[in-house]
DNA sequence: TTAGGGTTAG
């Protein structure tokens, strides 16, 4: 490797901050052997003129409008851990740290990568880390840790594992934590098999010690891919190892096992991490009650609800959210708005999921003005229906027939900043076929695609079953050839929608031929 | 200055 004196790297580094400051960049001194391949450019997106908008959150240097170095520390500090409020605030804030002098340390634009990590902004770290590389900052073993966490979030575990050759032509070894975000992002790929491959790497080569971060890794990977027995093995075994296992690998087990509707095993496992003294926290209980009332034990997930805040652990909007949905899907939309009351009295503030929840309860109990009077209250609680209240509310009035009052909250959307999904489209589309009115249905699908929404799986359900049942057979038919010639072949769902209605039309020997072709397709 | 668990409305 070329040496190269401090002086030089200082002199070559202020030559890149100035050229950055006049807009060149000259140097691309990036050692990856991968391409990047994202389009966004934050740079451009925001603060081209280099604006300063943070006025009122750092006092500036007032020669050179430039942060005050101390704050600036304990500000990055404190939005490396909570991220920053804005994206643009963070790309104003790096704007005026590259024209600092001398620049701020490499732990500094660390914390501002750290932050916009925490605001889920992937991409736009990997963009500012290559702008940190082209003003000839040195990046760390962190900076990397920090880059090969985005390239895993954004699915490119195989980007992440190519860095690792940066860590050793900088002179940095990978640590624990290095090997703990490349096993998270081999499960957010669903390989888990490979991350556990790579675990039992680690622990037979003893290069890197496991610690309790990466038992939490592989448990949760484990758990969420069904072998949840695999992962009670090792929560076992860890005693074992002196390793003290913790909240958080008991949550990432019980998980696993509400979703593969396993809940007394949950349950017993909440029974033995409390006798070992390890302390349930609210994300404990609250998968609990959502694997209980899954299986609609809404009354045992009640009384969760009344141990939790016997042993001070407080529920939230999650918790109280999750209940009123069992309870409205159970047909007890009125204990469900009960439940609403009391979190109101507890001080936890319902939010557009609770009102659109108590929506859809009362639209499945066949009241839809109680529905309506829930939809309007939000309102006048301060809290803006969102597109999915929408839709729960048109899709009652389609049921229900009432397709003038369907339309006429379609149209009201748009005024309210909201544009129809392909769900409301296909709402919409089931309401009109229902009614039959085929030609107002033809209509909105043409103004659907011309909207730019591509028809889905359930557009041509609702298309197949609408032109079906008003006496259009050939058309649907016709679609149903499409459908088949374009490969996207019907599946069961399709074809019985076809079968009931030729058994209906009393087209028997159609209904025949297409069912004795069921299995030669393999449904 | 880096890494792990729950995310609720058809």
């Amino acid at each position: 490797m070329q040496e190269i004196s401090t002086a030089a790297l200082i002199s070559k580094r202020r030559l890149l901050a100035r050229n950055y400051r006049k807009g060149i960049t000259l140097l691309p001194p990036v050692n990856f052997n991968f391409n990047f391949n994202f389009n966004f450019n934050p740079l451009l997106s925001a603060d081209n003129n280099n604006t300063l908008l943070f006025h009122t959150q750092i006092s500036t240097n007032p020669n050179r409008n430039l942060p005050d170095r101390r704050q600036l520390r304990k500000f990055l500090l404190e939005k490396s851990k909570l991220g920053f409020g804005k994206l643009d605030d963070a790309l104003s804030l790096f704007h005026r740290m590259v024209q600092m002098q001398p620049l701020p340390s490499v732990i500094q634009f660390t914390e501002l990568l750290t932050g916009l990590t925490r605001m889920k902004h992937y991409s736009t770290v990997i963009c500012l880390f290559k702008e940190i590389r082209l003003l000839g900052i040195t990046v760390n073993d962190y900076t990397l840790n920090v880059l090969i966490n985005c390239l895993c979030h954004l699915n490119r575990v195989d980007y992440g594992f190519s860095v690792l050759s940066s860590f050793f032509k900088l002179g940095y070894v990978p640590c624990v934590t290095t090997f703990n975000t490349l096993m998270h992002g081999l499960i957010l790929q669903d390989k888990t098999g490979k991350a556990m491959e790579l675990f039992n790497k680690l622990v037979r080569e003893g290069e890197i010690k496991p610690d309790g971060v990466m038992y939490g890794t592989i448990i949760n990977g484990l758990s969420k891919t069904g072998n949840t027995t695999t992962a009670i093995g090792i929560l076992r075994s860890m005693r074992k190892w002196n390793y003290k296992p913790n909240v958080v690998m008991h949550n990432a087990i019980i998980d696993g096992l509400c979703k593969d509707k396993k809940v007394d095993d949950a349950l017993s496992l909440l029974v033995e991490m409390t006798q070992q003294d390890i302390t349930p926290d609210l994300i404990t209980y609250n998968t609990l009650i959502h694997g209980l009332c899954n299986l609609g034990r809404w009354e045992e997930a009640t009384r969760m609800l009344r141990d939790m805040t016997d042993k001070n652990v407080f529920p939230d909007v999650l918790t109280f959210n999750t209940l009123i949905n069992a309870l409205c899907k159970e047909g007890m939309a009125k204990e469900a708005e009960s439940v609403l009351e009391f979190m109101v009295q507890r001080g936890v503030g319902p939010d557009v999921v609770t009102y659109g929840t108590l929506t859809y309860g009362y639209f499945l109990r066949g009241q839809m003005d109680k529905a309506i009077e829930v939809f309007r209250s939000m309102v006048d609680k301060g809290i803006e229906p969102n597109i999915h209240c929408y839709n729960i509310l048109i899709n009652g009035y389609c049921k229900n027939m009432k397709i003038e009052e369907a339309m006429n909250l379609f149209l009201e959307m748009p005024c309210k900043g909201l544009k129809p999904t392909i769900d409301t489209y296909n709402t919409m589309l089931q309401g009109l076929f229902g009614v039959g009115s085929c030609s107002t249905a033809e209509g909105l699908l043409n103004e659907m695609q011309a909207n730019g929404q591509t028809p889905n799986y359930y557009t041509y359900c609702v298309l197949l079953d609408g032109l079906s049942k008003n006496g259009r057979i050939d058309e649907a038919l016709l679609l149903f050839q499409e459908l088949e010639c374009s490969g996207i072949n019907p599946d069961i769902t399709m074809h019985s929608i076809l079968i009931d209605r030729f058994c209906k039309d009393g087209k028997l020997e159609m209904a025949k031929n297409l069912f004795g072709k069921l299995s030669a397709k393999g449904l």
